[in-house]
DNA sequence: TTGAAAGCGTTACCAT
DNA sequence: ATGGTAACGCTTTCAA
């Protein structure tokens, strides 16, 4: 069936002939293109391409006019489509290339889905390199529907977005924006949460690992807030710990060690515990006894180590719920922002704390 | 600055004055709006609006059309722009939320940056639950002039896109589709370097972990094959070995191990590796003495668990590359695909093997 | 320097 | 049952 659509251009001798074998673009099939073909009017393919129920259109003109739409390859613009019906179902999503767990990774599929089965249609769009208030723009030139963003927003940013027509905006984070839903994700959460295990085991002088690497302070830095929060509480030290993700930053940072004086460090995460605890024993300090380590996110590698890697869960909101959100708030504009909290942060306690 | 935009609709007169504070969403701002609160005419907001060079206007009209348009808080409309201009600059890349490792999302970011810094705009578009042509038409519809496919691709769906006036459409995996363009990266290649490892070694009879996670076979298949081949060279025998990753079903594949009777395994990748290397020294069975074990992906988390994971390095195109060839295709379409070969792959020898 | 008008691909309404 | 036509928001000649 291919070979039809390719030949026919040649053989058909429609345009001009160009110079034999420039296979000069040709031009993208168009409702008139195969409305001429069929012999009917515009109008005409629409109805038959679109099921539309309320006209009735003869056997035999559909079939012809499908025939025709499919010799010719036509697949209608979605552009166009959208600016005559003046809205479109696109669920926009800034995306992200951040290093994301498979927990977001599938917090994200589950988004998919979900909104799919809403028949909103998701799409990420890569704003790197661009400054808010200018991604905020050029999310807007799209007229989403409505958006989706892992993170922080302006509230200016939101009102362009508003103005463009979306209905709803939403945001993903560790605050909640004026004007748009939030999904509440507050970070300190799981630094309080390791915070207060550690001190609640005696240990009083506590490192908290920030990754060198950037992109991820913003969940660092609430994370470590968390575990000053807790270790205020009960009267602990709290040490901040630049890392790298290399075995040499980790060797540097095990070196000084005993000069620092640490009995328990909170290490951002299992990949970042993992890395810094067998640096640890590389250089002969115990673990739990003379330092007690915990992670975050509860990977399965952090079962596998030895001691095993103490760690805190964290729960994802699942993507069933926010599509459900998105989709109340698109029918529903009129409704105040939502605002729900969506952590659910909880010490799994292994052997390495 | 927003309570004038506020206010303005409600001044004017236009619409029915509505039951006083239903907020009732004010239309979008057009240019014509634009145009019509600066007093000039839409061309004249386009030409101040797009800087366009080729037309002068006085100062004091621009000035007078930037403020309206700030004051209304317009944003042109993109698609409403492309459907005039009869071509847009979106590369469409299908957002496939299979785990993908840190490398590939390495890769994606470098892509996004070097397309950018090109002009062009990525989009993912998640197609998930959509059969592969539905998922290419779904494609045309938004007439990107470039579409990059991680994965395969039918060559009918290729001459879909193209006949949506998609330029250039380049796939990533491990053959060539017809039509389009390819980076290839032969996973084969992978099982081979493993395999050749292993036999080399003096390992007989080789077990290789697929995982039994759904989206993974696009990998598995071809790694599996390639240790097939470099062990048919040797004589040496393979054994498929279908693995969850969970600690229930390594334990489970661990406790039949000797009566597998095998002296070496490749194990997919480095997470599988450590997985299934944890289980074997629980159930007592010695790595590398009875047993040699290797990953791949050359995570750094492989070089801490002891003894130390060998694994297959891969090498990942930059994306720097990729941005280029799309770009030099999509302003010469008329040349003959390009094939470029660009998975290296190579052995890192630690202490598992 | 500015404005009027055509046209991009689609669909909804109103005539036939 | 089918076709003509207008309109969606924008850019770009061409005229004034």
């Amino acid at each position: 069936m291919r070979h039809v659509m390719v030949q026919i251009p040649k053989q058909a001798g429609q345009p001009p002939i160009e110079s034999e074998e420039a296979q000069g673009p040709r031009p993208v099939p168009t409702s008139a293109d195969v409305a001429r073909l069929a012999g009917v009017s515009r109008a005409t393919v629409s109805y038959v391409l679109n099921n539309t129920s309320s006209v009735r259109i003869s056997e035999p003109t559909r079939h012809r006019v499908r025939a025709a739409a499919e010799e010719l390859g036509y697949v209608p613009h979605a552009a166009a489509r959208s600016l005559r019906a003046g809205h479109s179902r696109m669920v926009l999503m800034p995306a992200s290339h951040v290093p994301v767990g498979p927990l977001f990774s599938h917090f994200l599929n589950e988004l998919h889905w979900a909104l799919r089965r809403l028949d909103y249609t998701v799409v990420q769009y890569g704003s790197v390199g661009m400054g808010g208030d200018e991604a905020a723009r050029a999310w807007a030139e799209l007229r989403p529907v409505a958006v989706f963003v892992p993170g922080m927003l302006a509230p200016g940013q939101v009102e362009v977005l508003k103005r463009a027509g979306a209905k709803a905006v939403v945001t993903l984070g560790p605050e909640r924006v004026a004007g748009a839903h939030a999904l509440l994700m507050d970070h300190r959460e799981v630094g309080r949460c390791a915070g207060a295990h550690l001190v609640e085991r005696g240990r009083r002088r506590i490192g908290v690992v920030v990754p060198a690497e950037t992109g991820l302070q913003v969940f660092s830095e609430p994370r470590l807030q968390g575990v000053r929060e807790a270790a205020a509480a009960a009267g602990a030290e709290v040490v901040p710990l630049p890392l790298a993700y290399t075995e040499e930053s980790a060797a540097e940072l095990a070196g000084r060690w005993r000069a620092l004086g640490l009995d328990g460090v909170f290490a951002y995460n299992d990949e970042y515990a993992m890395l810094l605890m067998r640096a640890l024993q590389d250089a002969g300090v115990e673990v739990p006894g003379e330092t007690a380590v915990i992670g975050a996110d509860d990977l399965l590698l952090g079962r596998l180590v030895r001691p095993r890697l103490s760690t805190v869960h964290l729960k994802m909101p699942s993507g069933q719920v926010l599509a459900e959100l998105l989709d109340r708030v698109v029918r529903a504009p009129g409704a105040g922002p939502e605002v729900h909290d969506l952590l659910a942060a909880s010490m799994v306690v292994r052997e390495s704390s």
